[in-house]
DNA sequence: CTTGAAGCTATAGTTGCTAGAGACATTAGG
DNA sequence: CCTAATGTCTCTAGCAACTATAGCTTCAAG
């Protein structure tokens, strides 16, 4: 039985991290030992590397709740999981193609300034100025949407 | 003069984000009318624009206030804006990085789910076990760090 | 002149943690 | 066996950057 440290060290997670997990009941309630601290064995173990590795991947903690519940039930179809990790793919193929066109933008940016002063600054007149961007795309809605 | 709603629409921004924008200092505060609601004029509309398309290119409030501030001194050199930029570009693409890694290791799991039960669903036991992943990469720290 | 949209303030919620305070538990060294 | 240093406990508050809600007032159109 690991302490709460061990197993934060175990699995890469922060201590406090691993009791928020316990407190949004994405891990259970943990055995207590004789004076209260938590107890961990190897299951908890294996949850906590599950959802950590899964955070990894940028799923959403509902998307890993979501998850954790189908791997907890291994007769069922698997679809729900395939679409879980099909819309997680989706959606950072849609990151990357953003971010892929904000960075040409901020290239463009800093590779036209050359130390002069703010007043003709491009950073500056870049951003005062959306018509001064690169007049071939339209800005992404935002970059991390809701 | 404009009154929140019309500017909201005009640069794209919420109107519960102008009030918010304000509140933190980022819009001075603005005129109001007989019946105390908000008016905003021109010198107003460029700067939410500015905020507007610098938030789009992801650059933190933090940020865009130093911008907003180095813009009202025009005088000044504009090596700290062309700092801003270049840490943003930075970001940018140290985040593209990581998310291509991510997408990589997606779509192996995504391709190989053959659709049939949870017991050997490759999303799940990848998930499950990290040594599943392909092994010449190390995960990133995480997917947008602190 | 009435009705409905748009505005006001203030507060709380979102996601995924992280940090702090102040008290109790455990462990390593002497 | 005692003490000091860690580790752990609970609870609360804070971070970014908004978004949503409630309950009110003001404005513009018909």
């Amino acid at each position: 039985m690991l302490t709460i440290g061990k197993l934060g060290k175990a699995a890469g997670v922060k201590v406090p991290t691993i009791r928020y997990y316990e407190q949004i009941g994405l891990l259970p309630e943990a055995e207590r030992s004789a004076g209260n601290q938590r107890l961990y064995g190897h299951k908890a173990q294996e949850r906590l590397a599950f959802i950590r590795h899964a955070r990894d991947l940028g799923f959403t903690l509902e998307a890993i709740r979501d998850l954790l519940s189908l791997s907890d039930r291994p007769d069922q179809s698997c679809a729900a999981a395939d679409a879980i990790a099909k819309a997680q793919l989706a959606e950072v193929e849609s990151r990357l193609a953003r971010l892929t066109a904000l960075k040409a933008e901020l290239e463009r940016m800093v590779v036209q300034c050359a130390g002069g002063s703010i007043a003709d600054c491009p950073v500056i007149e870049v951003l005062s100025d959306h018509s001064l961007c690169a007049t071939d795309h339209r800005h992404p809605e935002s970059e991390v949407p809701s």
